[in-house]
DNA sequence: AGGAAGATCTACT
DNA sequence: GTAGATCTTCCTA
């Protein structure tokens, strides 16, 4: 199973957050893996995006999302990590939110992370960022980095997608930039 | 110093 | 299922 490189993310936000679904996200931690399944995710844009970090324009807070396609991006909403991965290429602004996994390895380490059992362990952005022990030191690291602590794998696994409307953002867009697996207890709510 | 932020938990009906 | 409280950083004034 091989890696998901830069040129994977190297695409519009959308398109990298639909073929995301279904692929693995791998955590290394004390030489233990912690895997799981991405069912849900987000396309963040720039300029034209209100909930973006990006949308007034380039600053500190947000300035990776101008940077290398394949690169995380993390930050704290409401007291909890969220995982993006930046995407496009360098210069224009945009990334994808994880917002949610289904546990494939590791799973008893993410219950205790979580103290909480079943799809409550990860079926939410802040939830599997604690599920699986990602913070802030993370940020501004390679995705692409299969020796890493936090990388993407790809997988060929066909997936039936739906698409809806942002969660928790005030203004969304008219597009549908919310997409996850259809039928999957780890999509949130 | 204050407020906002893309969320989560708990305690109810 | 919904309502309201509250978790923590970072930006802006």
């Amino acid at each position: 199973m091989d890696i998901l490189d830069q040129d994977f993310y190297n695409q519009d936000a959308s398109i990298v957050a639909k073929q995301l679904l279904g692929k693995y996200l791998i955590r290394v931690y004390n030489n233990n893996i912690i895997s799981g399944r991405i069912v849900e995710t987000e396309a963040y844009y720039g300029e034209q995006d209100p909930p973006s970090r990006a949308y007034k324009g380039y600053n500190n807070f947000a300035k990776l999302m101008w940077d290398t396609p394949g690169k995380i991006f993390i930050y704290m909403v409401h007291a909890h990590w969220l995982l993006n991965i930046v995407t496009m290429p360098i210069g224009i602004p945009s990334a994808v939110l994880i917002r949610a996994i289904e546990p494939l390895e590791g799973l008893d380490f993410m219950e205790v992370n979580r103290t909480k059992k079943g799809k409550n362990v990860s079926n939410g952005p802040g939830k599997l960022t604690k599920a699986m022990l990602i913070d802030k030191s993370f940020d501004g690291i390679m995705a692409t980095n299969i020796n890493g602590d936090l990388f993407i794998k790809n997988s060929y696994e066909k997936v039936r997608i739906k698409s809806s409307h942002r969660i928790g953002v005030r203004k969304d867009l008219k597009r549908k930039l919310r997409f996850f697996i259809s039928d999957n207890i780890f999509v949130s709510k």
